[in-house]
DNA sequence: GTTCTAGAAC
DNA sequence: GTTCTAGAAC
């Protein structure tokens, strides 16, 4: 029903413009920001050391999906220097017992997004079943099964070899927009429907 | 990053 | 008529 739905959403720009007053820009409270809070949500925390956090995506989009990040403030790949080699080892290790902690028999990814679109370096360690609610949209495919997803091998390889990771931000966001093709088989996929129910055929442990 | 929805695709 | 996706969100 179109009146129910345009009533809602007069209720929602209602609640945005009182915690938002007219003049006034809220930084911390923008949505780029967010994996602070979510760093801090006891709901979403697996473990921490004094290096790192490690949290539950707030939306995954597998059957595991964690994010590690460091304490120090890292915006990003390109704000990564060579003293942060010991660090990224650090990270990609913990990810790895993480994953195996919880779930001994299926296979796991550990890396970055070329072009992330929340702030603060975050590794994903994510099964690659890809079986979620939360996962909806090309982009949301393309941004972990694309070379727009980079093993956090490659990333410290960079970093020891050329000394910065600066990836090509063009060229890496049109990969979002490739066509869909299952990350197993290569099959093409008509729409993100046939696709999510095709990848559910394959097998995800690690000896298939 | 998500939510919402207009209009394209079917 | 229903499903699906792309783009705005101040």
């Amino acid at each position: 029903m179109a009146e129910s739905k345009s009533v809602k959403r007069k209720f929602d720009d209602v609640a945005k413009a009182e915690s938002k007053p007219s003049g006034t820009k809220k930084f911390a409270g923008h949505w780029s920001q967010g994996l602070l809070a979510s760093m801090n949500d006891p709901d979403l925390i697996v473990e921490k050391d004094d290096k790192l956090t490690v949290i539950k995506d707030k939306y995954p989009k597998a059957k595991h999906h964690f994010l590690v990040m460091p304490k120090e403030t890292i915006p990003n790949l390109k704000s990564l220097k060579q003293e942060h080699l010991d660090l990224l080892k650090h990270m990609e290790k913990i990810a790895r017992d993480v994953a195996q902690r919880t779930d001994k028999k299926i296979k796991f990814r550990f890396g970055y997004h070329a072009v992330p679109s929340m702030s603060h370096l975050h590794l994903h360690a994510i099964s690659q079943d890809f079986d979620s609610p939360s996962l909806k949209t090309k982009k949301h495919w393309n941004s972990f099964t694309s070379p727009y997803f980079v093993d956090s091998s490659e990333v410290i390889k960079r970093l020891e070899k050329e000394h910065k990771v600066d990836f090509n931000q063009k060229e890496n966001t049109e990969y979002l927009s490739l066509d869909l093709k299952c990350h197993v088989c290569g099959r093409p996929m008509k729409n993100m429907p046939s696709l999510k129910s095709h990848i559910r055929t394959h097998s995800y442990t690690c000896d298939s």
